[in-house]
DNA sequence: CCCAAAAAGATTGTGTACAATTTAATTGTG
DNA sequence: CACAATTAAATTGTACACAATCTTTTTGGG
């Protein structure tokens, strides 16, 4: 086992923290050509995928599953309710839920987008890591940090 | 060896840089307490970080570590000036490059947060994850990527 | 039933990220 | 040497991300 001594645990180059943050850019910025032509950006994708993962969902689930809070939710479900990708409206048992469902101009996209990000995960899958474990370790990890908050 | 089909593909769950993304934010939160009192943020830090590695570094080398260009750089920097953590001067023998030192008070700072994050890498360690093996894994999925661009 | 507390979104303000453009300095080529 | 091309930062504009606050609706205890 390596261990990282005292002095060089401030190296930028052993920081965890730092890989994901730096990998995470990353791998957002691979998406963009594949998400420009349909005008949708990384979080509007993401927030997209969590709508299509469920019937009908309410804006602080949605929150939950994206770990994104209504502050940086609210205008980005307005835009794709601008572009026609979902509706938004309140549940009438309960006004202060909005429900967010995805449109018929929405499931037509996610068809679209199905072969793009195929591309992208065989790019990624030609070479020698092993995506799925590396996907595990990761939420692995998520796990253990929000079981501690 | 777990295929994921055509139709799940587009589900959230099943989507690596989505794990990437959502545990480089939740990482990066875990940070807040430790930088807030020293009036750090997140980019501040890993900022300082790449300074406190190289003796004399300019913008350009700095984004190149930090994978962040001068539009992100530059703000950060004059606040790390304004702080007193950091020195900006031009390159005396080439005006356009503008090379960044850190300061006494930021090597001190340096002492001071080397206690917090050595606390926080064990927060994580006592868990059953191998961290050292996972960020080998990240930064050979980072290298690919940034070798394939 | 009434009203305080809680809950769900929306809003506001600050700080990134990053693309695109601009400015200033330097380099390379005729 | 002159000047177009290149380079390094800075600036501008857009879109998150998140803390803090506000608004509206609902809930729960007296």
């Amino acid at each position: 086992m390596i261990v990282v001594s005292e002095k060089d645990i401030l190296l930028l180059e052993n920081q965890l923290c730092f890989s994901l943050y730096a990998v995470s850019k990353e791998v957002i910025r691979l998406y963009k050509p594949i998400l420009d032509p349909h005008g949708l950006t990384y979080t509007q994708y993401i927030t997209l995928l969590a709508i299509w993962g469920n019937d009908t969902v309410s804006v602080k689930e949605l929150g939950k599953q994206l770990h994104l809070d209504s502050g940086t939710l609210t205008p980005v479900l307005k835009k794709l309710e601008l572009q026609g990708y979902v509706n938004r409206q309140r549940d009438y048992k309960d006004e202060r839920i909005l429900l967010v469902t995805t449109t018929e101009k929405g499931r037509e996209l996610k068809e679209k987008l199905a072969a793009g990000t195929t591309h992208l995960a065989c790019l990624l899958q030609v070479n020698s890591i092993d995506l799925q474990q590396l996907k595990k370790d990761i939420d692995g990890l998520l796990r253990i940090i929000i079981d501690n908050r």
